[in-house]
DNA sequence: CGATTCTTTGAAAACAGTCAATCTGTGTGG
DNA sequence: CCACACAGATTGACTGTTTTCAAAGAATCG
Protein backbone atom coordinates (compact mmCIF):
# COMPACT_ATOMS: atom_id res chain seq x y z
CA UNK A 1 0.00 0.00 0.00
CA UNK A 2 2.65 2.13 0.84
CA UNK A 3 4.02 2.06 -3.02
CA UNK A 4 0.47 3.98 -3.79
CA UNK A 5 1.57 6.50 -1.37
CA UNK A 6 4.62 7.17 -2.81
CA UNK A 7 3.57 7.12 -6.33
CA UNK A 8 0.58 9.67 -5.47
CA UNK A 9 3.54 11.74 -3.41
CA UNK A 10 6.02 11.80 -6.25
CA UNK A 11 3.72 12.78 -8.44
CA UNK A 12 2.80 15.77 -6.84
CA UNK A 13 5.79 17.35 -5.46
CA UNK A 14 9.50 16.56 -5.34
CA UNK A 15 10.38 14.78 -2.18
CA UNK A 16 13.56 12.84 -1.19
CA UNK A 17 13.60 9.27 -0.09
CA UNK A 18 14.51 9.92 3.29
CA UNK A 19 11.61 12.57 3.80
CA UNK A 20 9.41 9.87 1.93
CA UNK A 21 10.21 7.34 4.94
CA UNK A 22 9.57 10.24 7.64
CA UNK A 23 6.06 10.57 6.09
CA UNK A 24 5.54 6.40 5.69
CA UNK A 25 6.38 6.42 9.48
CA UNK A 26 3.05 8.17 10.56
CA UNK A 27 0.77 6.03 8.48
CA UNK A 28 -0.68 2.93 9.86
CA UNK A 29 -2.90 0.94 7.14
CA UNK A 30 -5.96 -0.43 7.35
CA UNK A 31 -8.65 -2.42 5.65
CA UNK A 32 -12.28 -1.32 5.68
CA UNK A 33 -15.00 -4.12 4.36
CA UNK A 34 -17.84 -2.79 2.27
CA UNK A 35 -20.39 -1.20 4.99
CA UNK A 36 -18.21 -0.63 7.26
CA UNK A 37 -17.52 2.53 9.20
CA UNK A 38 -14.49 4.47 9.28
CA UNK A 39 -16.59 7.83 11.08
CA UNK A 40 -20.10 7.37 12.65
CA UNK A 41 -22.13 10.10 13.58
CA UNK A 42 -21.40 11.06 17.31
CA UNK A 43 -17.83 10.69 17.44
CA UNK A 44 -15.11 12.87 17.07
CA UNK A 45 -12.78 12.43 14.10
CA UNK A 46 -9.61 12.67 14.69
CA UNK A 47 -8.12 10.69 11.36
CA UNK A 48 -7.65 11.38 8.22
CA UNK A 49 -7.38 8.49 5.19
CA UNK A 50 -5.36 8.12 2.31
CA UNK A 51 -7.50 5.67 0.14
CA UNK A 52 -5.03 3.00 -2.00
CA UNK A 53 -7.78 1.05 -3.14
CA UNK A 54 -11.71 1.21 -3.15
CA UNK A 55 -14.41 3.76 -2.84
CA UNK A 56 -15.84 5.97 0.38
CA UNK A 57 -18.27 8.50 1.07
CA UNK A 58 -19.02 11.02 3.49
CA UNK A 59 -23.07 11.86 4.30
CA UNK A 60 -25.04 12.46 6.93
CA UNK A 61 -28.53 11.41 7.99
CA UNK A 62 -31.19 14.31 8.31
CA UNK A 63 -33.90 14.63 10.85
CA UNK A 64 -35.98 12.44 8.51
CA UNK A 65 -33.90 9.32 8.05
CA UNK A 66 -32.61 10.50 4.85
CA UNK A 67 -29.18 10.07 3.86
CA UNK A 68 -27.45 12.65 1.98
CA UNK A 69 -23.33 11.98 0.43
CA UNK A 70 -21.55 15.22 0.86
CA UNK A 71 -18.32 13.27 -0.94
CA UNK A 72 -17.79 10.16 -2.59
CA UNK A 73 -13.62 9.15 -1.80
CA UNK A 74 -11.68 7.08 -4.54
CA UNK A 75 -8.19 5.75 -5.24
CA UNK A 76 -5.43 8.70 -4.16
CA UNK A 77 -7.97 10.51 -2.71
CA UNK A 78 -8.02 11.87 0.90
CA UNK A 79 -11.13 11.40 3.36
CA UNK A 80 -11.88 12.66 6.75
CA UNK A 81 -14.64 15.20 8.56
CA UNK A 82 -12.34 18.26 8.72
CA UNK A 83 -14.50 20.21 11.05
CA UNK A 84 -14.86 17.59 13.60
CA UNK A 85 -10.93 17.17 13.18
CA UNK A 86 -10.59 21.25 13.90
CA UNK A 87 -13.35 21.40 16.27
CA UNK A 88 -13.09 18.28 18.40
CA UNK A 89 -16.65 18.48 18.40
CA UNK A 90 -18.88 14.98 17.60
CA UNK A 91 -19.20 14.58 13.95
CA UNK A 92 -22.69 15.22 12.38
CA UNK A 93 -21.40 13.02 9.57
CA UNK A 94 -20.94 9.61 8.71
CA UNK A 95 -17.87 8.28 6.53
CA UNK A 96 -18.33 4.25 5.71
CA UNK A 97 -17.13 1.97 2.64
CA UNK A 98 -18.76 1.57 -0.02
CA UNK A 99 -16.40 -1.29 -1.67
CA UNK A 100 -14.17 -3.46 0.02
CA UNK A 101 -11.15 -0.62 0.78
CA UNK A 102 -7.15 -0.43 1.78
CA UNK A 103 -6.14 2.42 3.28
CA UNK A 104 -3.33 4.42 5.26
CA UNK A 105 -4.87 5.85 7.92
CA UNK A 106 -2.75 8.95 10.22
CA UNK A 107 -3.72 11.88 12.37
CA UNK A 108 -4.41 15.67 10.93
CA UNK A 109 -1.67 16.73 13.68
CA UNK A 110 0.69 14.63 12.35
CA UNK A 111 0.31 15.99 8.28
CA UNK A 112 0.68 19.54 9.93
CA UNK A 113 3.77 18.97 11.31
CA UNK A 114 4.57 16.75 8.62
CA UNK A 115 3.90 20.23 6.37
CA UNK A 116 6.19 21.74 8.69
CA UNK A 117 9.07 19.81 8.93
CA UNK A 118 9.32 19.38 4.87
CA UNK A 119 8.25 22.41 3.54
CA UNK A 120 7.18 20.69 0.10
CA UNK A 121 4.67 18.44 1.29
CA UNK A 122 3.04 21.48 3.17
CA UNK A 123 3.20 23.01 -0.59
CA UNK A 124 1.33 19.50 -1.71
CA UNK A 125 -1.10 19.87 1.21
CA UNK A 126 -2.16 23.04 0.62
CA UNK A 127 -2.47 22.71 -3.15
CA UNK A 128 -4.93 19.99 -2.29
CA UNK A 129 -6.63 21.77 -0.22
CA UNK A 130 -7.17 24.37 -2.79
CA UNK A 131 -8.56 21.74 -5.39
CA UNK A 132 -10.73 20.61 -2.58
CA UNK A 133 -12.49 23.93 -2.32
CA UNK A 134 -12.25 25.30 -6.27
CA UNK A 135 -14.37 21.65 -6.66
CA UNK A 136 -16.39 21.92 -3.57
CA UNK A 137 -17.14 25.73 -4.81
CA UNK A 138 -17.78 24.24 -8.34
CA UNK A 139 -20.84 21.73 -6.90
CA UNK A 140 -22.17 24.60 -5.06
CA UNK A 141 -23.00 26.47 -8.41
CA UNK A 142 -24.35 23.20 -9.51
CA UNK A 143 -26.72 22.36 -7.18
CA UNK A 144 -28.15 26.14 -7.55
CA UNK A 145 -28.11 26.35 -11.00
CA UNK A 146 -29.28 23.30 -12.35
CA UNK A 147 -32.61 21.32 -12.71
CA UNK A 148 -32.25 17.50 -11.89
CA UNK A 149 -31.77 16.87 -15.10
CA UNK A 150 -28.95 19.32 -15.91
CA UNK A 151 -27.32 18.23 -12.63
CA UNK A 152 -27.03 14.22 -13.55
CA UNK A 153 -25.74 15.56 -16.97
CA UNK A 154 -22.90 17.52 -15.37
CA UNK A 155 -21.42 14.53 -13.11
CA UNK A 156 -21.85 12.07 -16.45
CA UNK A 157 -19.49 14.41 -17.88
CA UNK A 158 -17.36 15.96 -14.68
CA UNK A 159 -17.05 12.58 -12.66
CA UNK A 160 -18.45 9.67 -14.86
CA UNK A 161 -16.21 7.40 -12.12
CA UNK A 162 -18.69 7.95 -9.75
CA UNK A 163 -21.50 6.61 -11.89
CA UNK A 164 -19.49 3.27 -12.39
CA UNK A 165 -18.95 2.28 -8.88
CA UNK A 166 -21.80 3.87 -6.54
CA UNK A 167 -25.41 2.13 -7.16
CA UNK A 168 -27.49 4.46 -8.50
CA UNK A 169 -29.21 5.60 -5.01
CA UNK A 170 -26.28 7.41 -3.60
CA UNK A 171 -25.50 9.04 -7.06
CA UNK A 172 -29.16 10.34 -6.43
CA UNK A 173 -28.47 11.64 -2.83
CA UNK A 174 -25.03 12.82 -3.77
CA UNK A 175 -26.90 15.18 -6.60
CA UNK A 176 -29.63 15.63 -3.74
CA UNK A 177 -32.83 14.23 -5.61
CA UNK A 178 -34.85 10.94 -5.27
CA UNK A 179 -33.75 7.46 -6.94
CA UNK A 180 -36.89 7.69 -8.33
CA UNK A 181 -36.20 11.18 -9.92
CA UNK A 182 -32.79 10.02 -10.97
CA UNK A 183 -34.72 6.70 -12.76
CA UNK A 184 -36.74 8.68 -14.42
CA UNK A 185 -34.04 10.58 -16.06
CA UNK A 186 -31.88 8.10 -17.00
CA UNK A 187 -34.29 6.49 -18.81
CA UNK A 188 -35.43 9.39 -20.47
CA UNK A 189 -32.06 9.98 -22.21
CA UNK B 1 -8.61 51.22 7.07
CA UNK B 2 -5.25 49.69 7.65
CA UNK B 3 -6.30 49.60 11.40
CA UNK B 4 -9.08 47.06 10.91
CA UNK B 5 -6.64 44.95 9.11
CA UNK B 6 -4.26 45.13 12.13
CA UNK B 7 -7.20 44.79 14.81
CA UNK B 8 -8.34 41.41 12.61
CA UNK B 9 -4.94 39.67 12.62
CA UNK B 10 -4.08 40.80 15.90
CA UNK B 11 -7.62 38.94 17.38
CA UNK B 12 -6.40 35.75 15.24
CA UNK B 13 -2.70 35.92 15.31
CA UNK B 14 -0.01 36.79 17.84
CA UNK B 15 2.11 38.79 15.46
CA UNK B 16 4.83 41.51 16.27
CA UNK B 17 4.33 45.29 15.17
CA UNK B 18 7.64 44.85 12.82
CA UNK B 19 6.06 41.86 10.66
CA UNK B 20 2.55 43.85 10.71
CA UNK B 21 4.54 46.58 8.80
CA UNK B 22 5.42 43.57 6.19
CA UNK B 23 2.07 42.14 6.05
CA UNK B 24 0.70 45.92 5.60
CA UNK B 25 3.23 46.97 2.88
CA UNK B 26 1.91 44.63 0.43
CA UNK B 27 -1.86 45.98 0.34
CA UNK B 28 -3.65 48.60 -1.47
CA UNK B 29 -6.48 50.08 -0.11
CA UNK B 30 -9.14 51.00 -2.63
CA UNK B 31 -13.06 51.99 -2.56
CA UNK B 32 -15.63 50.47 -4.50
CA UNK B 33 -19.02 51.91 -5.41
CA UNK B 34 -22.31 50.23 -5.34
CA UNK B 35 -22.79 47.58 -8.07
CA UNK B 36 -19.39 48.55 -8.84
CA UNK B 37 -17.10 45.07 -10.07
CA UNK B 38 -13.73 43.67 -8.07
CA UNK B 39 -14.05 41.03 -10.90
CA UNK B 40 -16.24 40.41 -14.26
CA UNK B 41 -16.10 37.17 -15.48
CA UNK B 42 -13.91 36.51 -18.54
CA UNK B 43 -11.08 38.09 -16.61
CA UNK B 44 -8.33 36.40 -14.69
CA UNK B 45 -8.73 37.29 -11.15
CA UNK B 46 -5.26 37.77 -9.25
CA UNK B 47 -6.52 40.01 -6.63
CA UNK B 48 -7.37 39.23 -3.47
CA UNK B 49 -9.32 41.33 -0.90
CA UNK B 50 -10.24 42.09 2.52
CA UNK B 51 -13.03 43.91 3.18
CA UNK B 52 -12.85 47.00 6.12
CA UNK B 53 -15.63 48.11 5.38
CA UNK B 54 -19.53 47.15 3.35
CA UNK B 55 -20.51 44.47 1.25
CA UNK B 56 -19.80 41.74 -1.42
CA UNK B 57 -21.01 39.21 -3.30
CA UNK B 58 -19.46 36.38 -5.38
CA UNK B 59 -21.84 35.16 -8.37
CA UNK B 60 -22.06 33.54 -11.73
CA UNK B 61 -24.52 34.20 -14.51
CA UNK B 62 -26.14 31.28 -16.28
CA UNK B 63 -26.87 30.40 -19.99
CA UNK B 64 -30.44 31.80 -19.10
CA UNK B 65 -29.26 35.00 -17.45
CA UNK B 66 -29.79 34.32 -13.93
CA UNK B 67 -27.63 35.29 -11.24
CA UNK B 68 -26.62 32.80 -8.69
CA UNK B 69 -24.92 34.01 -5.52
CA UNK B 70 -22.06 31.83 -4.59
CA UNK B 71 -21.29 33.90 -1.78
CA UNK B 72 -21.39 37.39 0.49
CA UNK B 73 -19.06 38.57 2.34
CA UNK B 74 -18.88 41.51 4.76
CA UNK B 75 -16.02 43.29 6.88
CA UNK B 76 -13.09 41.01 8.16
CA UNK B 77 -13.97 38.62 5.22
CA UNK B 78 -11.92 38.02 2.36
CA UNK B 79 -12.98 37.60 -0.96
CA UNK B 80 -11.46 36.19 -4.45
CA UNK B 81 -12.16 34.00 -6.73
CA UNK B 82 -9.03 31.30 -5.79
CA UNK B 83 -9.97 28.94 -9.01
CA UNK B 84 -8.93 31.59 -11.68
CA UNK B 85 -6.30 32.73 -9.22
CA UNK B 86 -4.88 29.13 -9.00
CA UNK B 87 -5.24 28.38 -12.62
CA UNK B 88 -5.09 31.71 -14.08
CA UNK B 89 -7.70 31.15 -16.25
CA UNK B 90 -10.54 33.36 -16.92
CA UNK B 91 -13.04 33.23 -14.32
CA UNK B 92 -16.73 31.94 -14.26
CA UNK B 93 -17.46 34.70 -11.23
CA UNK B 94 -18.49 37.90 -10.90
CA UNK B 95 -17.68 39.64 -7.97
CA UNK B 96 -18.81 43.30 -7.18
CA UNK B 97 -20.05 45.22 -4.54
CA UNK B 98 -23.68 45.88 -2.99
CA UNK B 99 -22.75 48.52 -0.58
CA UNK B 100 -20.41 51.27 -1.12
CA UNK B 101 -17.27 49.37 0.21
CA UNK B 102 -13.66 49.91 1.39
CA UNK B 103 -11.12 46.96 0.98
CA UNK B 104 -7.63 46.39 0.74
CA UNK B 105 -6.20 44.68 -2.25
CA UNK B 106 -3.27 42.22 -2.96
CA UNK B 107 -2.26 39.03 -4.59
CA UNK B 108 -2.18 35.64 -3.65
CA UNK B 109 0.86 35.54 -4.60
CA UNK B 110 2.22 38.14 -1.93
CA UNK B 111 -0.32 36.47 1.02
CA UNK B 112 1.64 33.37 0.14
CA UNK B 113 5.14 34.57 0.35
CA UNK B 114 3.67 36.41 3.75
CA UNK B 115 2.72 32.68 4.87
CA UNK B 116 6.04 31.62 4.48
CA UNK B 117 8.37 34.50 6.11
CA UNK B 118 6.05 34.58 8.89
CA UNK B 119 4.68 31.50 10.27
CA UNK B 120 2.36 33.21 12.59
CA UNK B 121 0.47 34.28 9.51
CA UNK B 122 0.56 31.24 7.10
CA UNK B 123 -1.04 29.39 10.47
CA UNK B 124 -3.69 32.39 10.53
CA UNK B 125 -4.24 31.79 6.89
CA UNK B 126 -4.71 27.82 6.84
CA UNK B 127 -7.00 28.29 9.68
CA UNK B 128 -9.09 30.71 7.79
CA UNK B 129 -9.19 28.14 4.99
CA UNK B 130 -10.44 25.08 6.69
CA UNK B 131 -12.88 27.30 8.70
CA UNK B 132 -14.13 27.83 4.65
CA UNK B 133 -13.68 25.29 3.96
CA UNK B 134 -16.13 24.02 6.82
CA UNK B 135 -18.54 26.53 5.78
CA UNK B 136 -19.19 25.86 2.20
CA UNK B 137 -19.47 22.14 3.22
CA UNK B 138 -22.12 23.24 5.55
CA UNK B 139 -23.64 24.90 2.38
CA UNK B 140 -23.96 21.79 0.29
CA UNK B 141 -25.40 20.04 3.01
CA UNK B 142 -28.03 22.97 3.04
CA UNK B 143 -28.67 22.71 -0.40
CA UNK B 144 -29.03 18.85 -0.32
CA UNK B 145 -31.05 18.20 2.10
CA UNK B 146 -33.55 20.98 2.80
CA UNK B 147 -36.63 22.40 0.97
CA UNK B 148 -36.67 26.23 0.49
CA UNK B 149 -38.74 27.07 3.78
CA UNK B 150 -35.95 25.39 5.41
CA UNK B 151 -33.29 26.96 3.94
CA UNK B 152 -34.46 30.17 4.86
CA UNK B 153 -34.80 29.16 8.26
CA UNK B 154 -31.67 27.94 8.52
CA UNK B 155 -30.33 31.78 7.07
CA UNK B 156 -31.73 33.61 9.50
CA UNK B 157 -30.52 31.16 11.81
CA UNK B 158 -27.05 31.43 10.78
CA UNK B 159 -26.58 34.39 8.65
CA UNK B 160 -28.92 36.21 10.10
CA UNK B 161 -26.48 39.26 8.47
CA UNK B 162 -26.98 38.84 4.87
CA UNK B 163 -30.81 39.21 5.55
CA UNK B 164 -30.31 42.79 6.99
CA UNK B 165 -27.81 43.99 4.47
CA UNK B 166 -29.07 42.07 0.96
CA UNK B 167 -32.16 42.93 -0.88
CA UNK B 168 -34.45 39.72 -0.87
CA UNK B 169 -33.43 39.26 -4.55
CA UNK B 170 -30.05 38.32 -3.94
CA UNK B 171 -31.32 36.35 -0.68
CA UNK B 172 -33.27 34.09 -2.92
CA UNK B 173 -30.41 33.86 -5.70
CA UNK B 174 -28.19 32.30 -2.75
CA UNK B 175 -30.63 30.08 -1.60
CA UNK B 176 -30.85 28.81 -4.68
CA UNK B 177 -34.97 29.34 -5.12
CA UNK B 178 -36.67 32.46 -7.06
CA UNK B 179 -37.70 36.01 -5.46
CA UNK B 180 -41.45 35.24 -5.93
CA UNK B 181 -40.87 31.77 -3.71
CA UNK B 182 -39.25 34.00 -1.10
CA UNK B 183 -41.32 36.16 -0.69
CA UNK B 184 -44.53 33.69 -0.40
CA UNK B 185 -42.53 31.93 2.62
CA UNK B 186 -41.60 34.93 4.33
CA UNK B 187 -45.70 35.85 3.85
CA UNK B 188 -46.62 32.77 5.32
CA UNK B 189 -44.58 32.63 8.36
C1' DC C 1 -32.74 -21.33 -4.98
C1' DG C 2 -34.17 -17.83 -1.53
C1' DA C 3 -33.11 -13.51 0.50
C1' DT C 4 -31.54 -9.21 0.29
C1' DT C 5 -30.50 -5.12 -2.15
C1' DC C 6 -31.19 -2.10 -5.83
C1' DT C 7 -33.96 -0.22 -9.58
C1' DT C 8 -38.02 0.84 -12.11
C1' DT C 9 -42.88 2.23 -12.83
C1' DG C 10 -47.39 4.49 -12.06
C1' DA C 11 -50.59 7.74 -10.08
C1' DA C 12 -51.44 11.46 -7.03
C1' DA C 13 -49.92 15.32 -4.39
C1' DA C 14 -46.73 18.83 -3.00
C1' DC C 15 -43.59 22.10 -4.30
C1' DA C 16 -41.37 25.59 -6.80
C1' DG C 17 -41.04 28.17 -11.16
C1' DT C 18 -42.92 31.33 -14.72
C1' DC C 19 -45.27 35.23 -16.39
C1' DA C 20 -47.71 39.32 -15.87
C1' DA C 21 -49.62 42.80 -13.08
C1' DT C 22 -49.58 45.55 -9.04
C1' DC C 23 -47.71 47.71 -4.99
C1' DT C 24 -44.19 50.15 -2.15
C1' DG C 25 -40.58 53.00 -1.03
C1' DT C 26 -36.75 56.05 -2.47
C1' DG C 27 -34.61 59.43 -4.74
C1' DT C 28 -34.35 62.93 -8.61
C1' DG C 29 -35.41 66.74 -11.28
C1' DG C 30 -38.69 70.25 -12.52
C1' DC D 1 -43.05 70.27 -2.83
C1' DC D 2 -44.89 67.49 -6.19
C1' DA D 3 -44.59 64.29 -10.03
C1' DC D 4 -42.21 60.84 -11.99
C1' DA D 5 -39.06 57.15 -12.61
C1' DC D 6 -36.87 53.25 -10.81
C1' DA D 7 -35.67 49.40 -8.10
C1' DG D 8 -37.36 46.08 -5.17
C1' DA D 9 -41.16 43.28 -3.28
C1' DT D 10 -45.55 41.15 -3.55
C1' DT D 11 -49.62 38.71 -5.47
C1' DG D 12 -52.42 35.63 -8.45
C1' DA D 13 -53.16 32.18 -11.90
C1' DC D 14 -51.01 28.74 -14.31
C1' DT D 15 -47.45 25.33 -15.60
C1' DG D 16 -44.02 22.14 -14.91
C1' DT D 17 -40.92 19.50 -12.12
C1' DT D 18 -39.98 16.63 -8.34
C1' DT D 19 -41.49 14.01 -4.41
C1' DT D 20 -44.16 10.57 -2.20
C1' DC D 21 -46.12 6.19 -1.62
C1' DA D 22 -46.96 1.70 -3.10
C1' DA D 23 -45.97 -2.08 -5.89
C1' DA D 24 -43.48 -4.80 -8.94
C1' DG D 25 -39.25 -6.06 -11.45
C1' DA D 26 -34.03 -7.00 -11.90
C1' DA D 27 -29.72 -8.18 -10.06
C1' DT D 28 -26.51 -10.04 -6.77
C1' DC D 29 -24.81 -13.08 -3.23
C1' DG D 30 -24.42 -16.78 -0.04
Amino acid sequence: MFEILQQYISSKANISKADFENIQSVFVPKKLRKKQYFLQEGDVCNRIAFICNGCMRLYRVDAKGTEHIVQFAFENWWITDRESALTKLPSMYNIDAIEDTDMLMTTPEQLDSLSLTIPAFGDMMRQLQAKNFIAIQKRINATLSYSAEEKYRELLHLQPEILLRAPLSMVASYLGITRETLSRIRNKM
